[in-house]
Order: structure tokens, then C-alpha cells, then sequence
DNA sequence: AACTATTCATAACA
DNA sequence: TTGTTATGAATAGTT
């Protein structure tokens, strides 16, 4: 069709090749155009020149990744499934690991017990006495921590106490040496309030809402 | 290009479509076919018929995941990536499904406690005391199902030994009619045996291991 | 499925 | 590239 005709084979001359690609690349691009049109038919067509251009016709009935899918449903043949298989067995092992963590967390709230056997029954109750024991020593852990952290404190104020009746001593002496007349014998309990107003240094505790 | 030229707008007469799908289908293969000797192009080609049936074509220089390989990095689109995603996103959400069980685990079983405050352990104490309230009770229940097995058991044995004594009795007058002579007052304990051979009837107890 | 009158696509050329 | 055109190919209607 042309000129002359030709045999189906490599175009060496590149220039004419490119253009011929070009053309018949039109001319493929409006068959299939014309093949969606008058025959309903869904049809994908990609195509690369040799210097790796692109073009594309797509059936406007569809897209590409319906093509691809009915491709593989109809072919069985895998196209990008080698990475979709090892996210779906992965997805599949972690979704078994989690219904076990489930049943095992349902156990150790004791709910659907029903099914189990005695032997089972005694491995999660002494689970449950082994955690309860362990959560026991952590809680006897934080009550040891607050009685020490009472008993610094409680050194402390006396220690304020004692720096606070020192220093009023003090003053009252200077005052006394100045003037000959002071305010002896002021009660050193409107200092106390001062005193207790320091806070306990143990941010954990208050911290980790 | 034919007898007549034609409207390029679907065809209503079935028969003629499905005619005319076939031979623009060669023709449009042929093409592609031919493009791909002439002009060194890499061309993939898939085509569906109104009635699903599949044709394809490719370039025996490629294969189709390489034409789509490429398609997706010319064009940046993504074609089977949704799917993708979504496994992703999916594997992700498990997976941190995954990590708080496993954390609510090990909390329960006294593991890992260090990090937590006295309120937490408190939820978790509880959580651990209603567990055991639980697993006791159905513990219980078994203590239970076993005494009344037991009791049965017995019931069925004194009913056995009694028939037991009674047939024994009722033999040895049979023989005592039949020869004057017999072995009165047969000690029926050596029958004890066979009578307390006699499985309790309760599968639930050894089968579910 | 084959035929064939036509239209269409395009090879060579500009 | 794009356009022109002579020619071979594709195919619509028919058998």
C-alpha cells in the first residue's frame, strides 16, 4: 500500500524508519479507535518507537488497570503479582498472628473460656498469678518509692525548719544590737507554708499520663 | 475500504459486528505485528470482544510486564499500585494491631512493666484479678462436673455389686436344687474388678487436648 | 469462509 | 517534519 510494495522487514535507513513509524502508528492508533467504536470491543494499546517514545490508546469503555486484570483473570498469567504475593503471604501471617494474639488476650480476661480443657485452664491461670505476681512487686516498687521519696522530704522540711529558726535567730540578734528592741520570740510557722510549697522531684510519676 | 464506506459508530447488527470485530481484529494485529519488524518498536496489544473474549499481541522483543514497567515510569500513572496500596496500608494497620496486642501481652504476663505508671499497672492488676475470677470460676465448674461424675460412678458401682450379690445368690441356689452341693457363700469381691473396669462416661474430659 | 468492489493506508517522493 | 499521490492493503457487503 504505497508507492511500491514492501517486505515486512527492519527499516535500516533510520530516518525513514522514524518516519514510518510515525505514520503507522497513526494509522494503528485509529484502527483501534475504530475497532472500540464499531464492535464495543475494549482495547489497549501501548506502544514504544525505537528511541522509546510513547503512545497509548485506551478504549474510553475502560482503563488500562481493568484491561490488565481482566487480561490476567482471563489468561492466568501474572503480570505484577510477584510483589503482590509476598505483601498478600505477609499480610496473610500477620493477620494468623494477630487472631492468636487475640484468643490469647481473650483467655487471660478469662472470656471465651468455654472451649478450653482443664490443662488449658491451669496454664492460663498460672499466667495470670505469674503476671499478677510480677505487677504486685512493680507496684510494691513504686509504694517503697513514694514512702522514700516521703522520708527525704520530711528530712528536708526539718532541715528548712531548722536553717529558717537559725537564721530568725540571727536576725533578731542583729536587731537587737541595733536598736536595742525587736520582735523576739516571732513565730517561725508563717515560714512554713514556704517550706512545703517544694515540689517532690519525681517527674515519672506525674508524667506518664 | 470495502464495498461501501461506513459511519465509524457501532454496528447494531450483532452478527455483523462480531464479523467485522474478527476481520479488523486480524487486520489490527497484522498491523501491530508488522510495526514492530519495521520500525524496531516495542508494542503491546490487547484486545477484548463486546462478548469478553481476549486477543493480544506483544512484541517478541518484550514482554508485557516490561512494556507496563515502562509504561508506568513514562507516564508516572500508576496501574496496579492501588491495589498495592491498599495491600500496604492494610499490612500496615495489622501490623500495628499486631504491636499493641503484643504489648497488652506482655503487660498482662508482668513483662515489660517498667515503662508504665501506677495507673496503668492498676488497670492491668485488675484486668489480671478479673481474668483469674473468671478462670477460677470455670475451674470450678470442672472441680464440680468431676465430684458429680465421681458420685455417679459410685451409685453405678453399688448398683453392680448388688446385682452382682443377687446373681450369685440366685445361681448358687440353682446349683444347690440341681446336686444338694455348692459353693455357698462365694466371696463376690472377685467379680470387684471387672464391675470398677467400667470407663466413666465423659469425653469432653480426655478428648479435648 | 470466500469473493470483490471499494475505500483506506501508506511508501516513495517532494 | 508535513503534504501529495500512486499503489497495495484492508475490508463491507455480498455470496
Amino acid at each position: 500500500m504505497g508507492r511500491g510494495k514492501i517486505e515486512i522487514k527492519r527499516i535500516e535507513n533510520p530516518t525513514n524508519r522514524q518516519v514510518t513509524y510515525s505514520k503507522r502508528k497513526n494509522g494503528i492508533l485509529k484502527k483501534a479507535m475504530e475497532l472500540t467504536v464499531l464492535c464495543e470491543a475494549k482495547v489497549s494499546l501501548i506502544l514504544f518507537s525505537s528511541s522509546g517514545k510513547l503512545s497509548e490508546y485506551c478504549s474510553p469503555s475502560t482503563t488500562l488497570p481493568e484491561v490488565l486484570s481482566k487480561y490476567q483473570t482471563s489468561t492466568g498469567k501474572r503480570l505484577w503479582d510477584a510483589k503482590h504475593e509476598l505483601l498478600s503471604k505477609e499480610l496473610e501471617r500477620i493477620k494468623k498472628e494477630n487472631d492468636r494474639m487475640q484468643i490469647e488476650l481473650w483467655h487471660l480476661k478469662g472470656e471465651d473460656v468455654d472451649t478450653l480443657n482443664h490443662i488449658q485452664l491451669q496454664t492460663i491461670e498460672e499466667a495470670l498469678e505469674n503476671g499478677l505476681t510480677k505487677v504486685h512487686a512493680k507496684e510494691m516498687e513504686f509504694f517503697q518509692m513514694l514512702k522514700k521519696n516521703e522520708r527525704m522530704l520530711e528530712e528536708e522540711n526539718k532541715r528548712l525548719v531548722y536553717i529558717l529558726q537559725q537564721q530568725m535567730a540571727t536576725e533578731d540578734n542583729l536587731r537587737e544590737a541595733e536598736n536595742g528592741y525587736g520582735q523576739k520570740g516571732r513565730d517561725c510557722n508563717s515560714y512554713m507554708p514556704f517550706a512545703f510549697r517544694l515540689q517532690p522531684v519525681q517527674p515519672n510519676l506525674q508524667d506518664n499520663k
